[in-house]
DNA sequence: GGGCATCGATACCCTCCAGGTATCGATCCG
DNA sequence: CGGATCGATACCTGGAGGGTATCGATGCCC
């Protein structure tokens, strides 16, 4: 199998029209066609149950869509990878880094300054993402490591180290009335009157209906908090970046986040090694 | 990049020979160097050094090498496991576990039988294979799950959940002085003389250097043992197979083994849903 | 119910590139 | 120095991939 052949799968079992899987493609929609098509003669497998006026996947088809997602996610990584391999070594990024742009700071320059202290550390370049994407990025070869959360962030198929557990803390406007509790839980803070928790989007970018402001960033978030639109629960680490119109309760029965450095099965980088073996010495 | 080139460029990689690659591949060698060639042109980068007696990799593409192997290894699962999909459903393994042959017989069977008793069980097909070939045929989607066990073999790359843990016994044979104490040391039996401890295969297939007889699999591990060639640590439930010629005696402080269900992380099949769900519920 | 719009399949043509053969040039060895 | 080895180059050919034009089936709407 090509993957000429899975990008134009992919295409099509995404929109289920023929044409505007064409067009997505750049190609016109009778070679698109005939590819499918010899496609399914060569697996043998029907992947599409096509009318003339509906396209639905079979069950061979579903498969398919998974499993090349992520094969076609491995060559793009491959290549990435490669790319940035070959660049002149001269301020390449030695090892790319990404976390979410609002989580363990503190953690994260300490990281950098032990790693930066390794004899033969490669220079480090830090990518920040919004929430769940570095599992994609790592995925695609944009990354070579990445500091994931637990139970926010899947490990799904990436090697792990714990690096730390904290608790969580409800974000709330300065002056609200919980706010001079020692402590929470969390059923005192679900249905709060006019301080929803906010809504996060899916990993496809939708948001999940129900109550509560449409979130993208904990920037976003804490804007929302102070503007008595929003209450948020977040790792306790988040206090020391809370400015003097939010305050911060412990809530006891939140789930405990656990801070992990994360990267491929299969890196063979002896920097990608080197940062995690100096990671693990930090706690 | 198409699965095609990046086959090539394994073969070469490898092979570090270009004829020899070609005829790997089947095809002649001029057509080959032009196609790494290409690859080289469309990546920017110099994936080999070539000289007109000698191959070598560069940095660049020892990151192609190990990154194009996993790629081909996830497009190559997308491909049978379609092509498993699209069987006629009368028959057809809805599932493949893979174990290793040796291993976990009690647990696997009680597994199988509680998933059979499940409402809408699939048709499980068992593989059994040779030590740290799990991995491998999970991979290459040969197989759907796999029974892990820790630390022996790794769980890189896919989800698991843990099944069971158990400590280690020294296999001996009978009458051996050992076998009448109720539990040894890893330092009573290491360098026992005339009774050393096996080598194992890499995952290349060679063997690592050193004293000790070379053994494939479980069986032929104890046949040695049995005539008095070689001692095994082993899990303690191979006691149950153990026959006349063979004892066995606790390892008090040899590493716990644990079990593991193990399956790829983007898998979407319900069918390794239920079959982990049951597997999590036997505990 | 008939005309129309939509959409995938088919027919046909053309271009380009993967693959083959022949040969060259460089390097190592005896 | 001559031969063997090995990758690169030159050149040719066939087929696969892509394009345009068109067909045939289906759902929809007046």
């Amino acid at each position: 199998m090509e993957t000429r052949e899975l990008r134009y799968f992919v295409a099509v079992a995404e929109e289920l029209h023929f044409g505007r899987a064409a067009q997505r493609l750049g190609i016109a929609q009778p070679p698109l066609s005939r590819a499918i098509r010899q496609l399914e003669r060569r697996l043998g497998a029907a992947l599409l149950d096509r009318t003339s006026r509906t396209v639905t996947l079979t069950e061979a088809g579903s498969v398919l869509l998974t499993e090349g997602r992520a094969a076609l996610d491995a060559v793009e990584a491959a290549e990435r990878r490669t790319r940035r391999a070959a660049l002149p070594p001269a301020g390449r990024p030695g090892l790319v880094l990404v976390t979410k742009a609002s989580a363990s700071r503190e953690l994260l320059a300490e990281l950098l300054d032990a790693y930066a202290a390794e004899p033969g550390a490669a220079a480090v370049e830090v990518l920040l993402c919004g929430p769940a994407e570095q599992e994609r990025l790592l995925r695609e070869g944009r990354a070579d490591v990445a500091l994931l959360h637990r139970p926010y962030d899947s490990t799904a198929g990436f090697h792990t180290e714990e690096l730390g557990t904290e608790g969580q803390v409800v974000v709330l406007p300065a002056g609200h009335p919980l706010t001079v509790r020692p402590h929470v839980h969390m059923a005192d803070i679900t249905g709060l009157p006019g301080l929803p928790l906010p809504r996060w989007p899916a990993p496809d970018g939708s948001y999940p209906p129900g109550p509560g402001p449409q979130v993208r960033d904990h920037a976003q978030l804490l804007q929302l908090v102070a503007l008595g639109r929003a209450c948020a629960v977040s790792p306790e680490s988040c206090r020391d970046r809370l400015h003097g119109d939010l305050a911060a309760v412990p809530v006891l029965d939140a789930p405990k986040v656990t801070t992990v450095i994360a990267w491929p099965p299969h890196s063979r980088s002896r920097a990608v090694a080197d940062l995690v073996r100096t990671a693990t010495r930090l706690r």
